[in-house]
DNA sequence: TTGAAAGCGCTAACAT
DNA sequence: ATGTTAGCGCTTTCAA
């Protein structure tokens, strides 16, 4: 069934025309006789006549792909994140290369394949790189943004939200709402988001004159913040309230208290996210959380991308977007003055935008 | 920054060596020198020399690259998939194109550029097409493999799971639970995966004796199941068991029912899912559900894609795995003899394993 | 073991 | 508008 490719020499020679007429005649903008493109079309028609588009891309040098690098797809917020860029990548004409970062060193591993592909720009998806690496690649010329992580180097485009103010806002908020016993379940140690939301937090926490009470890691993933919280709540005089460094780990830690510890969210334990997936929404976990605005995101890092290839803006940018409270019924509303309370989270809420 | 593009010949030149003799220094299986590799490696290094696998696709007419066509992501079940099976990909040294089907005749658009790429195979993620595009894409000679989709086409290999045997234990479970008002929330219509697991559903339903209350479809996503259940519910005398098409719109179900119409799952409505998606045993919905053997779906669709590649095996086939009942809380246990229905579950079970 | 030469399928001058 | 020609950067005979 395999039948030999078949080239534009092939249907040049059926349609009765030159090699090049048949290269004119697949390119929108051409200069070809409508007839001539007719006849080759035709020709192209019978013979069941692809263009080879890697013959195509080394003589224009642009494969006209993009690599997305991605460390897992566990999250939500990634896999939406992954196709909201694909759609817009292929909508661009663009393909899509899907790289995964195996655990270990995961960037190392795949940089050198991605640069031999001839990838046009490069979109890391919450990929943790050090300065070395992002200078290794920054040097290489090829576009390159990074969402989600932070990283010490300005040759390279990075968006991301306003983590710091987020975690200060949860820190400040849970404090406002009575809770003396506050706890933080860490993301990944070491990665920027992590970093920063555990210091906004910690801060928004000390200018209020409250320590936070314990910290346990759950590594952004459900399987982890399960035994996190296991960890967290083991105590005679548990927490009361609790950070999550996301969503995903702020479900696992509701379901954990609600299901293995008997705790009521909010009653006995509010919990804040980050992130807002599609789930914080849905009623079974109501979560509040700090909305990154994913949409937005990925159009300013496709948009970063597309500028850079089409060298309409050379700059690398480092871009930091809002992030915004989403008020649900994982924390308690404020005993004494629900309604000034509101108004001072709507407060906190502009001052995190700026 | 952006350097102009470093070719063997410059390495050749700087390495004093042919440019031969530089592309064999970068084949693992060359004959060279080891003092010759030597010193195109560091000029190579030097240089910042990377191979340009495009050419090198060009020449030996394979690009090694796999296309992954995909429906939505919204479904923690293909992003699962997808993820496992790009790491597979990506171990075996392959890359993956990932493209998405508009939704409207999702596959036409895509197909021809996937051809174009020169991809040496496709895997499709829940992909609905007709006889006639199967027929087209085989008749490419390029391997193909659709998961989860039923094509009627030989040339097309397929893998999926027993969806029939999945739906008919659903209907037959629901009814020996004592249900007599058992609803149906459908997924794609004329999906064959929905197709499929309605059948069998009914058929258990009538095999003994009870008739589909209601149905409704929910296009196999949560934000519709939501308005399918509020229809199916809207009744005065409302159904008492759910089977869903698949997790996701049971989950929404189970939400949909617990907090809009304060209903109590499984007290007041058994419901059943299709999938076993991760979220599916989290506590907070503990679903009832017909396991599909994601991993061994992936390992078979890969191996298969894989040996055809390679032309160990030309053969298409058309492979069908077993589903697997998970009893868990969103099911109402047996009121009368607990025992004596596990085990009939258990028999139903090995008889829809065969 | 190495180098010279041919050419993968296409695009892009250039000439007609 | 069309054909001729020269490569894109590499792999792969074929001689040496």
């Amino acid at each position: 069934m395999k039948r030999k490719s078949v080239t534009s020499r092939d249907v040049a020679k059926l349609a009765g025309v030159s090699q090049s007429a048949v290269s004119r005649s697949f390119s929108a903008d051409a200069k070809v006789a409508e007839k001539t493109r007719k006849k080759v079309l035709e020709a192209a028609r019978q013979l069941g006549y692809r263009p080879n588009s890697i013959a195509r891309s080394l003589i224009t040098r642009s494969s006209r792909t993009i690599a997305v690098v991605a460390y897992s797809l566990e999250n939500p917020f990634y896999s939406v994140m992954l196709e909201k860029a694909s759609r817009y990548f292929q909508q661009q004409g663009y393909h899509l290369q899907l790289f995964f970062a195996p655990s270990d060193n995961g960037f190392a591993t795949v940089i050198d394949d991605i640069i031999r592909s001839q990838v046009e720009g490069v979109l890391m998806l919450a990929i943790t790189m050090d300065s070395a690496q992002a200078e290794e690649v920054a040097d290489f010329g090829i576009p390159f943004v990074v969402i989600n992580r932070t990283v010490n180097f300005d040759g390279i485009s990075q968006v991301g939200s306003d983590n710091y103010s987020g975690g200060y806002w949860a820190g400040h908020y849970l404090s406002s709402l009575g809770h003396r016993r506050i706890a933080y379940l860490a993301g990944l140690p070491d990665s920027s988001t992590d970093l920063q939301r555990q210091a906004g937090f910690l801060k928004g926490l000390a200018d209020v004159g409250v320590d936070c009470y314990a910290m346990e890691v759950g590594n952004y993933c459900y399987a982890d913040a399960c035994h996190a919280t296991r960890r967290l709540f083991a105590n005679s005089t548990p927490p009361d309230a609790l950070f999550c460094a996301n969503d995903l780990m702020a479900i696992a830690a509701i379901d954990t208290l609600r299901h293995e510890f008997g705790l009521a969210v909010p009653d006995d334990v509010s919990v804040i996210g980050f992130d807002d997936i599609p789930m914080a929404d849905w009623p079974s976990h109501s979560l509040t959380t700090l909305k990154q605005p994913v949409e937005l995101m990925v159009l300013k890092a496709t948009e970063l991308l597309m500028a850079q290839i089409n060298q309409i803006d050379i700059n690398t940018e480092h871009i930091m977007l809002p992030v915004t409270p989403m008020l649900r019924n994982s924390t308690r509303r404020s005993a004494r003055h629900p309604k000034e309370n509101l108004e001072e989270v709507s407060d906190t809420h502009h001052s995190s935008v700026r």
